[in-house]
DNA sequence: GTCCGGCCGA
DNA sequence: TCGGCTGGAC
C-alpha cells in the first residue's frame, strides 16, 4: 500500500505543533476528559501498567481487586507473596504467570536499588527513571512511559497500538514507524506538560477503541476532516 | 468467533 | 520478524 505520509513542507499545511494541538482539541471536544489513570496509589498504577499489557482494562480491574482483597497492593506485601499466589490472584489479567514474574522483577529492582521505596525510584530524572524501568524484564517502552507519566507524574508521552494506527491513518507517520519515532513526534512538538500528555494518550485510546478500530467507523468521526484515511473504504 | 491500553526470546 | 503467553466481554 502506498504511504499516506504527508510531505512535511507541503504548502498551506499547518505546522506540526498546531496540527497536534488541533487533533487534541477535537478529541477532547468529542469525548470529554477521560480521567486517567483510574488507579488510586502510584503503586497501583505501576501494577495496572504491567497487567494491562495486551489485555482489556476490564480484566485488569478484576485482577487488581483480587490483589487488594488479599492485602497485597503494596510493594512490601507483594514482594513477600509467593509467585504462584500472585499468579493465581491475577489470573483474570491473562498471561498471569508471565505477569507475576514481571511484577516480581520490578519489585526486585525496587527493593535492591531503591530500598523498596517508590518515591525514591521516582526521584530519578526522567531519562534515568526510564532506563531504570526499561532494565526490568517485562517492562518495555510503553509500560515504562505509562509508569513515568501516570505514576511518577513526569512528562513522557505514551505510545500504544491505537496511537500508531490513528496517526498513520491521519497521515502523520508511517504505519511501521518505530515507537521512539512516534514518541518523539509528540514530545518534540508539544510542551512537556503532564496533564496534556495524560489526557492526550487517554483520548487516543478512547478514539481507537470506539471509532478508529481495525475496521474504522469514519462516518461522523471528529477527525475526519484532517484524516488521510476516509477516502479508503 | 474477535478484540483487548505488550513484551520477550528465538 | 514471528510465536508464545492464555482470561473475559461482546
Amino acid at each position: 500500500m502506498a504511504s499516506r505520509k504527508r510531505s512535511p513542507d507541503s504548502c498551506g499545511e499547518s505546522s506540526l505543533p498546531a496540527e497536534l494541538r488541533s487533533i487534541y482539541r477535537l478529541l477532547l471536544q468529542a469525548y470529554g476528559r477521560q480521567h486517567w489513570w483510574p488507579g488510586t496509589s502510584p503503586f497501583e498504577v505501576v501494577v495496572g501498567a504491567i497487567l494491562t499489557q495486551r489485555v482489556a482494562w476490564s480484566n485488569v480491574e478484576r485482577a487488581i481487586a483480587r490483589l487488594k482483597d488479599a492485602q497485597l497492593m503494596d510493594p512490601a506485601s507483594l514482594a513477600k507473596a509467593p509467585l504462584d499466589q500472585v499468579a493465581s490472584l491475577i489470573r483474570p489479567a491473562v498471561y498471569y504467570n508471565a505477569k507475576a514474574e514481571k511484577l516480581k522483577a520490578f519489585l526486585n529492582v525496587l527493593s535492591e536499588r531503591h530500598g523498596g521505596d517508590l518515591a525514591h525510584l521516582f526521584r530519578l530524572s526522567l531519562p534515568s527513571l526510564r532506563s531504570e524501568l526499561l532494565s526490568v524484564r517485562g517492562i518495555g517502552e510503553e509500560t515504562a512511559d505509562a509508569i513515568i507519566l501516570y505514576a511518577a507524574g513526569k512528562p513522557s508521552f505514551v505510545v500504544d497500538a491505537y496511537t500508531r494506527r490513528i496517526l498513520s491513518r491521519l497521515g502523520l507517520i508511517d504505519e511501521k514507524a518505530r515507537y521512539e519515532e512516534i514518541r518523539a513526534l509528540f514530545m518534540e512538538n508539544l510542551r512537556p506538560d503532564v496533564p496534556l500528555y495524560n489526557e492526550y494518550h487517554a483520548l487516543l485510546v478512547r478514539h481507537g477503541k470506539e471509532r478508529c478500530r481495525p475496521r474504522p467507523a469514519c462516518e461522523g468521526c471528529p477527525l475526519r476532516a484532517r484524516c488521510a484515511f476516509p477516502d479508503a473504504p
